[in-house]
DNA sequence: GTGTGACTCCTAGTCCGTC
DNA sequence: TGACGGACTAGGAGTCACA
């Protein structure tokens, strides 16, 4: 699995379990929302700095951002599932 | 401590726990040796896919590099040190 | 609510060198 | 052996309109 795609998927996992849309998430953490979907989507390569930023706004360590086993357990039970 | 010293500490201790020099890390990992050194000492904001190429020259998981603990105690060892 | 392409601006990252 | 500088090019940061 792609990092940036362990990324998308941790961010969108820590984002719905705290009920946010994208677009509140972005006003939240002071990005473009339209960025934060391209993270999502793994297409972003996002600095570490940035990364430490949306951590920062999520409340949790960077490290939770790169957890490889959270992100494919989300990205599989996310299979087919709207946005 | 910054997330980018903690990528700089963790690089620094594993590139010498492999007995490389910046110079031959920066060969092998096929990056700039001044680059190398930049990240080393936390004044670089690399990508994400930068520290991906940069763990899998160091045959570990991006997650170490960004570890904490392990960046704590080496920063820590290395006081007064010589590089 | 989100995906996406196109865009500008600025920094990441390279290559050379010196100390 | 590593810190640090300048000049350069590739690519990330950040924004928007439209689907």
């Amino acid at each position: 699995m792609d990092i940036r795609d362990r990324i998308g998927w941790n961010l969108r996992r820590l984002r719905k379990e705290r009920n946010f849309t994208q677009e509140e998430f972005a006003t939240d953490s002071g990005f473009d929302r339209g960025y934060i979907s391209g993270i999502e989507r793994g297409v972003r390569n996002p600095s570490i700095l940035v990364l430490a930023r949306i951590a920062k706004a999520l409340d949790v360590d960077v490290i939770e951002l790169l957890d490889p086993v959270k992100a494919q357990q989300f990205a599989k039970s996310a299979r087919g599932q709207p946005y």
